[in-house]
Order: structure tokens, then sequence, then C-alpha cells
DNA sequence: CTTTCTGCAAAGTGTTTGCAAAAAC
DNA sequence: GTTTTTGCAAACACTTTGCAGAAAG
């Protein structure tokens, strides 16, 4: 494993790492689904994924996203957030290191904060039951302030 | 609505309140299903509540199910857990209100528990972000003891 | 009797997989 | 040349839906 405490570890390098332990290949594919994952901003699905690697890569199938997605999890470039509805949705894990999200219940606006206050308490709760942490996912859902207005204004009903 | 502040309300009273107040009826089946809920302790699965609910009521289907756990999420009696793999989960609002799960990566296995400190830090969040809470889910994950001690004496790889 | 609900089976998602051809080493 | 990877299509698991018959009001 190549983790370093201070700085972020190149992902390209992690990978390569991690795909060189278990005798695997680092394609031209698997390179295109890095690429657009690192490009595209935060929250992507395989879907997402597959389109944008497309454009870089023309002949990158949909398995082989759902495969690569699959081995940038192993190797700890991406990590799974809270899927809402349908498909499963990918963020980075370094770059913006530990943080969570809020989530507008209205119109969807993902914010993404981090809080000291909330990181320690979660180290309590671990150590309180004896577990060893291993990542987390917490999604506040609220109403955004933009949302809250309109809902006072105009109809009731969610509108667009 | 009938929420009250203090107490739980009846979940058979909301969901019935829910239902007329959209022209919809209380059936069997719905009961089955809701009941059932009530009974079962935390994180179903539609085909779990499906076998459940069948034992109740034998006619009840598979596609009844997964309408009524709708119903149920829309009266606000249940809640869409975090899914992991595959299949959604849901639990109770009420009985249980405002807690948390601390999973363990290893065996699976799921404790709830509540803390004051981390409601109080989300509290600051919605505040600070303007926005107006709506539930959250929050999931820890980590390694529960037993599996620790395990991995520590035994071999490296997950054994059943 | 009108409207809603149900079971069924079929369609719809999102995801995985077997396999022969292609690419990496 | 050997091994891993790929695209494809088919399988898969979970969920939704169209419809005719059943049940609720």
């Amino acid at each position: 494993m190549g983790r370093m405490e201070s700085g972020h570890p190149d992902e390209r390098g992690v990978l390569k790492d991690h795909l060189r332990e278990k005798g695997q290949r680092l394609t031209g594919s698997r390179m295109a689904v890095l690429e657009e994952f690192l490009t595209l901003e935060r929250h992507v699905t395989a879907e997402e994924l597959f389109i944008a690697a497309r454009h870089r890569n023309r002949g990158v199938s949909l398995s082989t996203v759902f495969r690569t997605v699959k081995l940038l999890v192993e190797a700890g470039v991406a990590r799974e957030t809270c899927p809402d509805q349908g498909a499963r949705r990918y963020e980075h894990v370094y770059r913006h290191s530990h943080h969570d999200h809020l989530v507008c219940v209205r119109c969807g606006a993902v914010k993404e904060f981090s809080d000291e206050a909330i990181e320690r308490a979660q180290i309590a709760i671990y150590r309180r039951f004896g577990y060893t942490p291993a990542g987390h996912r917490l999604e506040l859902q609220g109403e955004c302030p933009n949302c809250a207005k309109r809902s006072h204004n105009g109809s009731g009903k969610e509108s667009g």
C-alpha cells in the first residue's frame, strides 16, 4: 500500500500500485475511467462515468466501467456515497477527504461540509463500542434556503 | 397530519389518516404489512416483510408489499436506511426515533446508537447553511471487537 | 355500482458474469 | 506466448407497472 499522511497521494500511482500488487494491468480503459473520475466533480454514477469515459476512449463499455469502479474503490481512490434512488454514486477519497453531505430534499442540491465536532463525536462512538473505524457515511437531509423561500411564497408542491 | 411532540402517535392511526387524506383505503393487505413492519425489528427489506406478512395474510403479494412500503414511508411511519448491498431496508420512524447505525464491515452486524453530541453538531450544520432539518442518515463503518480479534489471530482473509 | 386495490406476469432498472477475441506484458 | 482484460449479450437481483378480476366503500 502507498498511503501517505501528509498531502494526498497521486491517484494514478495508487491505482497502479494496487493493480501491480494483485498482478493486474493498468489498461487504457482503466486509465480512461480513472481520468474521467478525477476530472468529473463528485457523486458520479457508473453510467455517467461511462458516458464521460467514452469521450476519452471510444471503446470503453459499461461493463468495464462497473469493473473499474470496483477497482477504484478497492484501491482506495473512490468511495461509495449514500444512494438515494436507483444507482450507486461514487466520490473522490482524496482531494476532499473526510467530509459529509447536506442534501436538499426539494431540489437535490448537494453541499459538502466537514465538521470537527462531528468527527470527534464519531471517534468517541467507535471507542464506546470497541469498533475499529473504517469510514462512514453521513447525509443530512433538509430544505435549502432557496427552496424554503419558494415554498413559503408559492405553491406547497415541489415544482421543477 | 397528526404529529405529536410528546410520546409517539399510533402508527395505525397515522397510516389511516394518511390514506384517508388521499382518498385511499386501509385494506387487509396493507394492515398485514403494517402490523408485520411494527412487529419485526428494524431494517427489514421488502422481501423479508413479504415473507412475514404472508404468515398473517396468505394472499399478500410482493408487489403489494413494495407498494405498501412506499405508503408507509409517505405516511411517515417508515424510513429508508442506507442500503449497503442490493435491497433497500426500512426501519421505524417512531419507537426508536433519532438513532444512527454502526455497521461491522466484516460480519455485517448492526448496532444502533444515539449520541447527543452528534445530534447537536448536526443541528449546528443545518444552521450554518440555513437549511431546515428533514432527517439524516449516519452510518459508521468499522470492525467490531469480535472480528478484530479474529483477524489478529487467524488468517487475514475474511472467512464466513 | 364506482373506485381503489390486488396478484400476476411482464417490463424496467442497475449491476454482474461467461466467453471468445483483443490487448498487455 | 501466456495471462489478464474487454465487449457483448445474456443473466441477475430488485423494483415497478399494466391489466383484469376482487374487494372496499
